[in-house]
DNA sequence: ATAACACATGAATATATGTTCATATGTTTA
DNA sequence: TAAACATATGAACATATATTCATGTGTTAT
């Protein structure tokens, strides 16, 4: 996954739009940022969790239930979730009860099911 | 990637929430769609290119220069894109111009960056 | 204390995916 | 028509990642 060769094999059609672009775009580390948060949406296991959080808090046990899928499968995903500061938890005895702790997932999922809607 | 063991091998805690939760969730097709459109947005190559595109369309040798990236790859990644319905097209003599197809791209953008900058 | 339970996690494996390379397609110009 | 250019695309390769399996950690109950 290199990403700079020497130059690009085309001449350069509008170097002056590539340059007020290259200007005004976000920097790269952000883009890097960005593209990392969604890469998290981006998984079928993980947008169904953040969907059963948007109804209730739940415990690891209950959302592998509804899921039916492995404990195991489900810790790993709510650990990276938890990375990403996009769940928060709190423990009651045995339990761990996972809960949503962003107000921007919300939006962003409702825009994306306005796109695929379609 | 099996996603259906026999059954979780925990005790369900919460059958009342699990039943609740199961109910209100959207449908899983549903919910794949959403997360193979946040797939589009997590690489780092495809979230540079939307964002250039938010400030100009571009032809596909500007991209490649934008980005110090070969003409091959990025035109690998706006086919991923236009089959996404995020981009279109428009060619004009040998040059093919890009443009973004999408409203809600800028507002997910505007939400997820709002979250990383938290 | 010890067994049982809920959850977390490291390693391994299988699969998905981004870039490169070679080449094909489509358009313009000589 | 042929050459040059811009773009598209199939195959190969390297890397990333989701699940499984085995096991570790933390809590409760006996």
């Amino acid at each position: 996954m290199k990403k700079n060769p020497d130059r690009c094999e085309c001449s350069i059609i509008h170097q002056e739009t590539v340059d007020h672009v290259q200007q005004n775009m976000p920097k790269k580390e952000e883009l890097f940022d960005l593209a990392e948060l969604f890469r998290v949406f981006g998984d079928t296991t993980r947008v169904r969790i953040i969907c059963a959080l948007f109804i209730s808090e739940l415990c690891v046990c209950d959302i592998a239930a509804l899921l039916s899928m492995t404990q195991s499968a489900i810790s790993h995903q709510l650990r990276i979730l938890k990375q990403s500061r996009l769940v928060k938890y709190r423990r009651e005895g045995k339990a761990v009860f996972y809960s949503l702790d962003d107000d921007h997932i919300k939006n962003i999922f409702a825009q994306g099911m306005d796109h695929i809607s379609e």
